[in-house]
DNA sequence: ATCATTTTCCAAAGCGCTTTGGATAATCTT
DNA sequence: AAGATTATCCAAAGCGCTTTGGAAAATGAT
């Protein structure tokens, strides 16, 4: 059942049709209720494919995910993010187009979403330092909205971002205060800019008690179980190991805390440790009470909040770009406690 | 550019340089060349709106997520299983379309996919014991492909599955053969067709040995960390505890051994603990040797794999269903170990 | 050289919707 | 009651591509 069908069976215009549907004024309101009922019953629902080219919009979002062989774009935390996007896109009658990308032609696959007009916008995601995607973006004229943000970049873009850097601080000054003086960090690539800001917040933290950052125990890779576990192993075997360690995610810390049993230490009392918790659906940092101390922002509430500043932004292009700066709270779990005594 | 501007500039028609670019045969070598150089130069490409109306196909698979408060579907076995098929879909110049419905709409969300013509085909994700999607989607005339079973169903349709009854089946044996008697079983929800499937696997073991089920150590619930914990802690407090544990995930199997190591118990001494590991690229079960004891199959293949033949299906739409079965392999980890002595 | 084929290209008709620019009918002024 | 407005509807022109049904040009057969 399509347009001049149904407007046949009326024996309306499709024009009429059309505008009784999208609820333009110039039509009688009985006409309108007549047209609509007769949807209803035939069931008639637009084509989107003639809606998109009629219209130019395509109600759709694109979520670029590069694949790597060293760097996994989709993982726990990004399912979840594209849960709460996806649920703000189904309030407003998006959808999301995931394309995932070989990562040497992340740049093209802008390009052509961009051109071929496959989307109305697009999510950047894990922005690096100086990240090229955003010029590009930016020239091709393609709405977007970046989670996370790219230091040193000129250009302005929307984006909305947890405070890694002051998240970060606090979770060491935390440490601090509970009189660890040596203390890890189990970090994500520090070519990312969430990274870079984290260690920077750590590393102020330090500096302002006058500790100097120990090479041996900051540790930036793919933040992976096995990573967090490898690196708290080789930590540990050190002559001056830490007393606590901070890691960049919740799946990293489980290694960390793995390999802290393993050594037959007990969290809390020989190790204490701190993550950032994504707040992640399937994996909870606990239900009551918090498995870890950790500073707690949810990543499927920045899904939504990114979904809902791009649609924004894409009904309305005119308006300027928009910031969100989220401050993670500081959740106090079983994990940490005072130093050891030496 | 659109393919009016370039075939002026050209001095062809329209249609020579559509059919030159998607290489018909009906146009000479050297108009072709000079068809595609332009069409380089000029950075060229198609409007997909366009070419989806004209053509009938979208170059798009749908992924519907229900978005429940008791069940989560994005998780990170959706996120790798998204990754492997993206990847599958990349390789044919397909994408993903992604929507978020909420679970009591769902099977409109099928209908709405089929008959607005978002997507030439859909990939379900998580089938029921009779699932009425498969019905529906069959009525629809939509392709399908559904990963994983719906047991009950009658109708045909393409499927991948894991054995999942053969996995729990060699599972439990393989803890019996090492003089388990008091096995936990720590499934997912029970109207899955998977879970079902395990959980009789996990039955008949136990039964040809002459052990009945106990209900106290079976457990289904949702698949997260803080059910494991919670059904681990509950069982070893009993009278008469288990002394090993199946896990429907690796996730729960977290859950398990924080509730094993808390009670100060030793992991594959005191109780042994066997997990289905899916694989997932971001919480590897180790990295050299497993960590845990665990029987293993690819999401992320099975994403590809599903990918491929639905693609396949789309394509050629006269073929008849295509089922796969795959087995999967048991690795020995270090979480298992003999029955301790009573 | 003539006719039949094949090769190469084109004009025009969709695909199913939205939207512009009227036309007609109904209502309001005076 | 005639002219001015307004409410309601319509025909037709896109949106940018593919594809059908020829036409013209080139090639082959006789």
């Amino acid at each position: 059942m399509n347009l001049r069908e149904l407007s046949d069976l009326l024996g309306l215009s499709q024009t009429t049709v059309s505008r009784a549907l999208n609820g333009y004024p110039e039509v009688k309101e009985a006409t309108r209720k007549r047209v609509t009922e007769a949807a209803e019953t035939h069931n008639y629902y637009p084509n989107t494919r003639a809606k998109s080219l009629a219209t130019g919009r395509t109600m759709s979002i694109g979520h670029v995910i590069p694949l790597s062989s060293q760097h996994e774009m989709v993982n726990c935390v990004f399912s979840d993010f594209i849960a709460g996007a996806g649920e703000a896109y189904a309030r407003q009658g998006y959808d999301m187009r995931v394309s995932v990308v070989d990562d040497s032609d992340e740049a093209k696959a802008y390009e052509r979403l961009a051109t071929t007009g496959k989307v109305d916008g697009v999510i950047v995601h894990g922005p690096l330092i100086d990240d090229e995607r955003i010029p590009l973006l930016d020239r091709l004229g393609l709405p977007f909205v970046v989670h996370g943000r790219s230091s040193n970049c000129t250009a302005p873009y929307s984006w909305l971002d947890v405070n890694n850097r002051s998240a970060f601080r606090r979770a060491t000054d935390f440490l601090l205060d509970l009189g660890h003086v040596r203390i890890g960090l189990v970090n994500g690539f520090e070519e990312m800019d969430f990274a870079m800001r984290r260690r920077d917040g750590y590393r102020a933290a330090l500096e302002a008690r006058g500790i100097a950052v120990d090479p041996m125990l900051t540790h930036a890779f793919e933040m992976t179980e096995p990573f967090g576990y490898a690196k708290t192993c080789e930590m540990l075997r050190s002559d001056d190991p830490p007393t606590a360690i901070i890691a960049s995610s919740l799946i990293p810390a489980l290694g960390v805390r793995r390999a802290v049993e393993e050594r037959g230490l007990t969290i809390g009392k020989d190790v204490s440790i701190i993550c950032f918790d994504d707040a992640l659906s399937y994996l909870p940092n606990g239900t009551g009470s918090p498995i870890f101390t950790a500073t707690r922002s949810s990543v499927r509430d920045a899904g939504r909040r990114c979904g809902e500043m791009l649609m924004d932004q894409i009904e309305d292009r005119t308006a300027g770009p928009v910031h969100e700066l989220w401050e993670a709270e500081l959740v106090v779990g079983g994990s940490t406690g005072p130093a050891p005594q030496r």
